[in-house]
DNA sequence: AAAAACAATAGATAAAATTGATAATTAGTA
DNA sequence: TACTAATTATCAATTTTATCTATTGTTTTT
């Protein structure tokens, strides 16, 4: 049994298929064909199963799978031990981000960072929860920032810091007259909201519907995965939406007018890094952290009189 | 990087020489020192200190060697997920033993696990509890029995029985016309006692002194690994000692007679199966342990009106 | 200072992993 | 049912790697 052999058969279950697995490892299939066949041959078991397309693992296949996964992230830290000595942070680390965090954030902590630690490259995905997750616990993500808890068995979540939502409302919006609002002042009719697959959607509803439980006929509909679009339909059609509150930094003053905060405890988001149990990259991860945390203002770090938000 | 070098460099650690490495690993030395320097070029770190004699880890490589440990460890588990799957139990089991159970514990249990199990190869050694702390550490022992507890943050303990402990007394101790006794009845100078290394010294000392605490002089000194010497010196000479309950098995009715109990709640040894946390052969573990509660009467299995002493 | 023990080096050899070409198998389609 | 495309297995040749024997420098012990 070596290390290689490991790293093939994860190929494999990862990509379901030999042709494909052995190009991502950088060999010809038939050496991972062969690889593959010896592990099975020493551990008296066969691994996948070849007559199905695509290849399947097997029972016993998966479970030695995911301990190889395991071997090799053990295997990993050694590397990191080494690296963690020196003083400068070094490697690359794999991010994914959503999309109703990554715009606010991103690009005001990624110039930071690279000036910081020059010798990490980070390399950053806007992805769904939902995606995050199932590659984190591949290993194909090193973290994952995102909007928590999301109880998951595997994962460990590291809040950074927690958002509260705004609403932003057009001028002929029964709620412009209002200087604060509560949850159920609003009228999920008029509000624009992101489509399927996005966490903060879910979040929304969450919040709008917990006291009205009026489901109400839309009378239009419109799919967009980006916060910023919701705002340019309020700002140039009518109706609402809900903004996370790092969406204010960047308003302009005739925009800030159109913003009414929830009165307190207002709703608001968790946003963790989330990490395997494995903590991998841990120090990398820890640099990002702290940058975020200086980025983020004060406010922001406490969930104190704050309705944070299941997902 | 490969798992065979991870295994050189700690077989290297333990036995602190290339050579002596390179045996134990049936290969020669310049092959162990080839793999041994190819690592520590992959790694850029130095992992041995050959200036000195004999070899020393570097700091890091102490770091990587622990490291390694981890990643052989978890590199077992896939095999054992194979042998897992078997209905029968396979495989060898390293059992280090402390001599003041051993010799009433183990012909006992033997028999019956080796019918039962006809593919497992027990390997036991009589050792001290420190030498079995040490030799569970670095994996050259699957499972420890021995009195606990520990307090040792690697091993995980699960306790097996709590076995009280009895006076065996001459005819001519001042013990030999009480029926039952308290700790401090006894006067250390007639008492027989183990030789230093032996956990059940200190346990001993620990129920004698706790009251008495008289220092006092001995007359005589008999330095003995064995607690059936220590029952032989109180048969063939006179004075007192104090057994483990398990030692009554075997007694004849004359031996029985010099038998005194202690009153409640009686001192007691917690004896425990210890193994590192990575439950490694846990089923074979687990299948010892059934075995051994099956042999020992239903009373020793609780701790109830007993007094657990501390090693 | 000499001897013994130890680790590093060099060249030769055996073992292995990998490759390219090809055969066999499977899935989908006409 | 036969055909095509895609996928995996097999084979011989090649390259790479690990290991061995013999030997050379070190360090430690006597």
């Amino acid at each position: 049994m070596t290390l290689v052999q490991l790293e093939y058969i994860i190929a494999v279950d990862t990509y379901r298929s030999f042709v494909v697995a052995a190009q991502k490892c950088f060999v010809t299939q038939p050496t991972l064909s062969m690889q593959v066949q010896k592990l099975e041959e020493t551990l008296g078991v066969k691994l996948f199963d070849r007559s199905k397309q695509p290849v399947v693992p097997t029972d016993i296949g998966i479970e030695i799978i995911n301990q190889a996964r395991t071997v090799l992230i053990e295997n990993q830290k050694i590397k990191e031990l080494v690296s963690d000595r020196q003083k400068e942070l070094f490697g690359e680390l794999k991010i994914g981000i959503i999309p109703t965090v990554a715009p606010y954030l991103l690009p005001k902590i990624i110039n930071g960072f690279v000036e910081k630690y020059p010798l990490v490259k980070l390399i950053v995905w806007e992805k769904t929860t939902e995606e995050i997750i199932q590659q984190l616990k591949t290993g194909m993500l090193d973290c994952g920032l995102l909007s928590t808890p999301l109880h998951e068995n595997n994962l460990v979540e590291i809040p950074v810091f927690y958002e509260n939502f705004v609403a932003y409302v057009s001028k002929n919006s029964s709620l412009f007259k209002k200087k604060s609002i509560l949850p159920n002042d609003i009228n999920l009719e008029e509000v624009w909201i992101l489509n399927e697959g996005h966490c903060m959607r879910d979040q929304v509803l969450n919040i709008c519907q917990r006291k009205s439980s009026t489901k109400s006929f839309q009378h239009f509909e419109y799919n967009t995965g980006s916060v910023e679009t919701l705002k340019r339909m309020v700002d140039q059609n009518n109706g609402a939406t809900i903004l996370p509150e790092l969406a204010l930094e960047e308003m302009t003053v005739k925009q800030l007018d159109k913003v009414r905060y929830f009165k307190s405890p207002e709703p608001a988001r968790e946003v963790s890094l989330v990490i395997q149990k494995s903590f991998l990259k841990r120090k990398m991860i820890d640099a990002l952290k702290n940058e975020i945390i200086d980025f983020i203002p004060k406010r922001m770090r406490s969930k104190k009189k704050k309705d944070v938000v299941e997902i």
